[in-house]
Order: C-alpha cells, then structure tokens, then sequence
DNA sequence: GATGAATGAGGATTCATTCAT
DNA sequence: CATGAATGAATCCTCATTCAT
C-alpha cells in the first residue's frame, strides 16, 4: 500500500496516536505535533483545521477493518464470521498477549479507541455522523453478506439476515465501548461469549472452532 | 424529594443541560453559567472544580433511572423487565410522542445524553471509570434480580441471569449510543425488538403484551 | 462627563493609544494590553472583539470634537467657523506649541491619529464605513448650520452652504491626513490658509482676526 | 514599455492586485502568491520581503499616472487640467461607465486603491513615506507647471502657482478618499464640481467645455 | 450567597521566512 | 527558475480559576 507513506500519512497517524492518547476533549494541536515530532504549524500545509484532519482520521479504519475482507475468492462464511470477531477483538486483548506483528496490531488498538472516541462526537458534528454512520453501514453489511451466504449454503439457520447482523453489530459496539470504558476486564471476552452464544442459538452454528 | 432544590441542585441540573447541548469537548464553566443564568463563578463555592460538578451530574442518573425502581411490594418479573424497557427507550423517543410531564421526560432524555456523554470520559479518567462503572453495575443488577426472580417463579426459561442480564444490557448501551450519536432513526426501535426477540428466544418469554 | 472613568473607558483610551502608536495594521490585543497595563485579556470581559472595541473607539471622536459645541446660546457665525477650524488644527499643531491642558489636547491629537488610521479601514469594513460615514455626515452639518446662519444674519456671502461645507471638509480632512502623513510640516498651515482664503473668496469673511 | 514583463513585474502586479483586494492590514505573502497563481516563495527570489516588494509597488503609480504626461510638444494648458482631473477621475467612475480599454483602466482603479491604502502606512514607516512624499511632489509641481503656464499665456487669472495647484491637489486626494472609503457615491462627482467652481472662481478659467 | 474584575495559561490558526531540491 | 516542506513567532481569543467586595 504506498499510500502508507508521506508527510500526509505521517501526521494522519500521529493524530490518530494522539487522539488515543489523549482523547478528542483533551486533544490539542500541540499534542498532535508533539506525537509527530514535528512542528504543530506543519499540519496546517495538509489539512485545513483540526476537524478536517481528525475526519480523515476516520477514513484508516474503514482501510484498515473493513477493506481488509476480499470477496474475490469463495470463502467459509463460517470461517468469515469467526475472522470478523477475532479481528475486532484481537486489537483489543493485544496489551496483554501481544505476539506478532507488533507494530500493526498495536495501530489497530488505537485506531479501535479512535473510534471510540471520535463516535462521541457525532451526536453534535453532522459530519462526523456522516462518516461514522457511513464506516457502520459497510461493517453491517460485512456481515450481512456472510450471513446471507452462509444461509443460502445451508451452514446456518434460515434467519433474517440484516436484523441478524445489527443485533451482532450492536454486540460488537458494546464491546468494544466497555473493553476501552469501563472498570471490567473480561469485558471483550464476555462480548465474545454472547457472541458465540447468539451464532449457536440463532444460527446453530458453533463457532469456537475456528477460533 | 428535597434534595431537589437548593442553589446546588440548580447548579447540577444546569451542567447536565449544558453538557446535553454543547457536548464535554466544548462544555465550558462559562456556558454552564449561561446555562444556570447567573454568574459562573458562583459554582466554586459549591463544587471544587468542573470535573467534581460534573461528576457529581452522574448521580443524578442513578437516582433518577434506578432508585425509581422500588422492590417494597412484590411485582411481576415481566412487566418489571417491560418497564425497564420502557424506562429506557421513552425517553429517546420522546421528542416525537411527547404526551406528558413535558418537563420531566424531557430531563431524562437530557440525562441520558450527558451519561453517553461522560461514558467517553471513563477511558481516561479514573474517576470518571469508577462512577460509570458503578452505575452500570447498578442497571445490570437491576435487570438480573429481575431474571432471577422470573426463573425462580418459573415465568422464565433457566438462563444463566448474569450473562443474559449483560447481553441485554449490551443491547439497551447499543440502543443509546445509537440513537443518539448516529443517523439511523429507527435505532431505537431496532434496538426494542432486538430485546424482544432475545427474551422470546431465551426466556421463552413475550413481553410485547406489556407495552 | 461621569462616563469617562470605569474600566471599561480606561480600556477605549488604550486602545486609542495604542492605534496612535502603532497604527491598525500593526495593532495587536497585546499591544493593547500594554498600553493598558494589564492583561489583554481582559478586554474581552468589556468587548466581544478587537473589531468591536476598535468601533467604539471611534465614538470617542464624535463625543469629543462634535459634540462639544453646544447650540443652546446664539453664537457668532464667524467665531464659530473660527472655532471650529482652530479646534481642528489645534491638536495637530501642539506638538510642538503645548501649552495648557496637557493631557486634554494630547488626547485630541491622538483621537485625530485615530480617525485617520481607521478611516483606511472603512474600505473594506462595513461597520467601519458606517461609523465613518455617520461621523462625516455629523460634521459636515455642523459647519452647514454656521454657513446657513451666516447667510441668515448677512454676515457670509449668499453661497450653497452645503457645498461649500463640504469643500471645506475636504480641505479639513486633507490638512489632517497630509499632517499625519506626509513629510509636510508646513502642511497644517498651508490649509489653514486655504481654508482663510476660501472663506475669504467665497463668504467675503476675514476670519484670520478670530484667531 | 518592456519594463511590463517578466516574472518581476507579474510578481509586483500580482502584489497590487491583491493590496487593492484585501487591503495592506490584511495583506500575507500568501495572498500575493494566490493573486500571482504561484508559490508565495518565489518572490522572495526578486524581493529582499514584504516590504521590499510592497514599496516597489508604489513605483507602478508614479509611471502610470505622472509620468504619462509628456512634455515635449507644447500643448493647451486648459487642456491639460483638464486632462489631470479626469485622469483622476475616470478610474474611480469607471465601475459603472466602462468603456474601452478594460484591463488598462481596470489596472489603474486598482493603483489608486493601493495609493489610498499605502498612504495610510507613511505615518509610522519612514520608507513609504518618502516615496509617498516624493509621489505627491511629483503631482503638486505636475499641477504646478501647468496653472504657470496658463498664467504666463494670459489664459488663467494670476494665482499663486504652487499654492493653488496644493489646494487643487486636496482637493483630488480628499475625493479619492471619499470615493473609496465611504458611503458618498456621489463623492467623486462632488469633488470634480468643487475642482470646477475652483477653477471658474480662482483662474476665471471654465474646464467644463474639454470634458 | 453571589458577583464582576482580573489573570495566566493554553486554545487554534496564520504569519513571514528559509532551505533543500 | 520555481517549489513544497518546514518552522517559530505571533495572531486573536477562550479557558478555568481566584479574589475582593
């Protein structure tokens, strides 16, 4: 991916370092540049405020998560679904078993939090509604599309597929909101649980296995 | 209640409007003045600093939300859990039905921003982590005394009640967030039959008739 | 005049000094602060913005030289255009004459500065040209008033006084701005005797004898 | 002229061009380089700075407005003045007559501005008003030598040259303020009428007739 | 109990300018 | 010749807080 590189880059994820650092109430434009190592004006020449760079911040999770997928090649919706947990959760039990590819999963954490931090703030910035509803609407129909899949082969329980995968996405949400909240460790693990539990009451499907 | 009254109440229910309107990020001592309509510096005699009054606004949400459960007399485990339901999506959706004690739904939905609000704030302030967590301890006990009691009087299926209650209440946290951060209008509503169909499902339990 | 005390006139007067010494283009709210005395950052408990303090600043102007004259007494055509083009020339020239009132006519001079530093500004400044225009309008009048009751009294030649006033304000404010300008010293002088000479021509008046 | 080309001079054009647009308080080298179409950075290649490049732009003045006047045939002193007074004017009119020559008249609209707007500078920078100073000595004597020639030829009443031609010259500088800095559209017609009457009175000379 | 005056630190942003290419 | 990267100082303004009254 060469767009992995540049000073645009480079700012981009320092925001997005700083943003989970810090934390967008307690985000300054010092602290970006702080983060980059660079002067703070220097951001100036890339974006054209705060906002327009904390945005297209928003744009690496939907790069990063979503785009991941490809769908060129038939693949096990069962295995799909289970990928699809994993990856949400493995950024986020990262600080404690981190193994590989240090570096990319610790970016992943933070972009996670970023998302986090910057939903808060769609509730008053149209345009951060925009693109977060934008980023959830690609994630639902991620899973959607598996769910369908996996229901027209037969592997799952004939359910409503987009209903399905909201109620999955909304457990998704949860757990990640208390993972990086609240005072409760076992939360993403918890989260899981209902998970697996919801595939193998709704769909019959036992998903540990590919675990 | 007469702990509602008194300048320091005002002061209270004036940041929890604030915060409603303008958000943590921008909320300001001098907007929460505007807010109170007298002078901002009147709120040091009361509170140490912004974070202790805002702080303190959490308390408002557990007083109002789950103390308004009383258990004196014994109840009927699924119009409980209708209610808590009730208790929860009415306020979200109140700006279109609006029927009565305009001012007091209209407070609850304001609460239940500022709890969405200052949730944000949990990941990086201890105390703020401290009180949320509390507070959802609260709920989730809340929805498990119900469960159990249902189990036991055999109105529900044998769950395991903590899990379930936290399941649900992944659910309700989904449903708030969602309605108030993103542009999905039906939300809420989603959210309600989402529970719906996990208390068929799992408590072979309809409380549909309950609304 | 009870209204020149109070911080807030203490601030006006800086600010007014302030854009003598460094001119608008190169006035900032710290300089302001300096020619204060105190934190700049007070002034935003008294104005909402450089702009709107600048504003009223140019109130100072009408209060001091317009308003000063005063209609209630019948007065003397030709001591009142005397006066007037002595009150004129007066804080231009007393840099080097300064006699009495010291701090009263230093204030003047610097008023005059003023007016001619953001009269620049009415350009491209609406609220400017509004004030400016209105300022402009106040004084043009009151030399009108002094031609018309000449004419009445047979004490001016029958001339159109509105007109001739303004061609007099012409000579007036080039007098100020060639005085502030340019390298001229003469040049207060010299339109001084433009404006006798016009008075002469034009009203059949000698008024040098009033000086 | 071959001195109208090169970067050189687009730079210097460019520099009057966005000083009329947003005026010297407002003015950034980054606004000269949008008005140029080029990068803000190159004129430091033929400018030592701001300044440098913004006194140079005062240069453009005295060739296109006084040095336009050619001496070398004998010409009609009427004529003459009359010419200096619409050269005056014409641009600042041509808003609404615009005729011929587009982009020449539209050029010098736009010098006068930078005028008006530079003058305002020679109070407090030394540079600027010496060549302001120098600029207006070479209008004064323009004006000057043609009220001597009108004289010696018997065509105009015998004034004093030097005082008369200053006289007129407040006069064309008072409309040019007028015109451009406040709400009199009527300005500059006002001010070509009182430079009339002043020739009719002063020099028995009618200029009407050469419009 | 309540206010308005006052402040210093810090907020985002723009500035003129330099430099390597 | 021309540019884009980069920066530190300066811009206006808002902040939370203190204090005298």
């Amino acid at each position: 991916m060469n767009h992995r590189e540049g000073t645009e880059w480079r700012i981009r994820t320092a925001a997005v370092r700083a943003l989970a650092k810090h934390g967008y109430a307690n985000l300054s434009i010092k602290r970006i540049g702080e983060e980059l190592g660079q002067s703070s004006s220097l951001l100036y020449h890339y974006f054209d405020d705060k906002d327009d760079l904390l945005l297209s911040t928003l744009d690496l999770i939907g790069e990063e998560f979503v785009e991941q997928q490809d769908h060129d090649e038939p693949s096990d919706p069962k295995a799909d679904l289970a990928d699809l947990i994993d990856a949400f959760f493995d950024p986020l039990s990262v600080a404690e078993n981190s193994s590989t590819n240090e570096g990319e999963i610790e970016f992943k954490v933070v972009l996670v939090h970023v998302y986090a931090e910057l939903w808060a703030q769609a509730t008053r910035d149209e345009r951060y509604r925009t693109k977060i509803t934008e980023l959830e609407n690609q994630f639902v129909d991620e899973i959607t599309q598996s769910l369908k899949r996996g229901i027209e082969e037969n592997q799952f329980r004939e359910v409503p597929p987009k209903k399905t995968a909201e109620h999955m996405f909304a457990l998704f949400l949860h757990g990640l909101h208390t993972k990086t909240a609240v005072d409760r460790d076992e939360a993403a693990e918890m989260t899981r649980t209902s998970l697996y539990r919801l595939a193998e009451r709704e769909l019959s499907v036992d998903l540990r296995n590919f675990r």
